[in-house]
DNA sequence: AGACTGCGTTCCGTCGAGCGCAACAGCACC
DNA sequence: GGTGCTGTTGCGCTCGACGGAACGCAGTCT
């Protein structure tokens, strides 16, 4: 079912000169090259993308100032450098709106936000990593911070873990990386985290506390297809403080009904 | 013979369709054209996307292909159309870090400050009041006092009202509490607050004279995401002696099409 | 000050990359 | 089978993208 696509070579490298190219028409090959970079440096001038691309400075200027007309990139000040624009948030929110499955759950998810006040997340699995695809602020607070389009660790996040706790042994060590500790609670030993994904099977639901960051509570279950598979997680988070062990109970019922619905629009449990 | 009807060579000045095409390096802005096609149909087959770029069936497969190279889209099935990929989800996220609402509401806030002469608020739901976030100063040489990071009520300014008619009925009610009287306008009848949203709602801004202060005349429209949701509001704002009825019908004009501006930049209704 | 070095930007001649063409391979509906 | 549509692929020709060099502007070193 899935086609094998190769693709020839994605050099991941980091550092030194990273030639991020694929095959296909050159030119559209290097301008996208110029926004993998721009989205690895954050800001980068000319000249300094035309040796990262290894193409001289005024092809480098061209490329740039056709993506700049389109919006994707812009430049910090009059003759400044450039980083990336908001035509490419245009674009995600095109890609997002057309999924059927940030479509279903949107309403959910903000339902949930209001019923719990916290901030709801959708994540999938993309190469290793968690990818989240839609954002519902709670009541409370502004924006805390945006996470739609990061890539999150697997094992330090309730989202990592209900996704991952959908793989067999197999997709699971190709996923499952080197664990980093990023706070005194984070799981680092593989025996420890295999315990931990029986838990979430078992109970169908998973938690962090403070595990990624100190501070952060999240609550999260699985979203599954009309075969049963888990193809996203839907979490709630907020700061530890307003969810305390008692309120967690509370919210671990929410989210997985909350996650229960949207599976049900996908058509799971259907007949 | 040719199934397509072949194009009057060299569509040089950007011919008969919705093409952003500015200028540079044409195989670039082609490729860019069609993830904007993409954004806008959601879907496309190669054919399809050549007829809307003014191209030959081959240019666009060429460039869809590359497209895909680096993730950007994807086809639905092994031989199927195409749609945008993950891979701008990716790019997207190193993106919102960087560029937040306010940065790209400044420049639009501050044209509608010169062309009103009146002070611009720019305001975002916080809690259940109104976080004023930014503010452009009128021409005028008489200036209101700063608002920036205030906390404002929600049901005696025009921004308030703008933020509360994006809310559901539910989410309205732990927003809104006691409807405190300022002056002798400001509306403290929860029945008479509903149709007054409703109003907002259905014209798409509001007014607020002498409801929070005697004297102060405040136009806002809604600020939309991607998704359509009020994020934020815009407001003009001044003596309610240099906004006389008249005159507001022009500043509400000039208001809405600032939102909206605004709005689209961050993605809301791709053309 | 003046020279120098870096930046982003522009102009121009040249040559190869990308274009349109036409033919091919599946699929779906007569 | 026929006929219409897809997406896909070699292949020559040509025009568009490329690199070199020069320009305007800001800092910085001497």
């Amino acid at each position: 079912m899935s086609d094998v696509v190769e693709l020839p070579e994605q050099v991941g490298a980091t550092g030194g000169s990273t030639a991020v190219t694929g095959a296909g028409v050159q030119s559209v090959d290097r301008a996208l090259g110029i926004l993998e970079v721009l989205a690895r440096t954050g800001e980068s001038g000319v000249t300094e993308l035309a040796v990262e691309l290894g193409v001289h400075k005024s092809t480098a200027f061209r490329l740039v100032a056709t993506l700049e007309a389109h919006r994707l990139v812009e430049q910090t000040s009059d003759r400044g450098r450039y980083r990336l624009g908001m035509g490419i948030l245009r674009l995600a929110g095109a890609t997002t709106a057309r999924l059927d499955l940030v479509q279903e759950a949107r309403p959910i998810s903000r339902q949930l936000a209001a019923d719990t006040g916290e901030t709801v997340n959708i994540a999938v699995l993309a190469e290793s990593s968690a990818l989240y695809l839609d954002q519902v602020a709670g009541s409370s607070a502004l924006q805390p911070h945006n996470w739609v389009g990061q890539h999150i660790p697997l094992h330090a996040t309730s989202n990592g873990k209900v996704l991952l706790s959908g793989l067999d042994e197999q997709a699971l060590d190709s996923a499952l990386g080197k664990l980093a500790s990023y706070t005194s609670h984070t799981i680092t030993s593989r025996g420890k985290f295999r315990d931990e994904l029986a838990r979430v099977r078992e109970q169908g639901y998973a938690v962090a506390v403070d595990e990624l960051e100190v501070g952060l509570t999240a609550v999260a279950a699985p979203i599954r297809n009309a075969h049963g598979d888990v193809v996203a997680s839907m979490s709630v988070s907020g700061p530890s403080f307003r969810l305390p062990e008692d309120r967690v109970a509370e919210v671990v019922r929410l989210v997985v009904g909350a996650a229960a619905e949207v599976s049900h629009r996908l058509g799971w449990g259907h007949r």
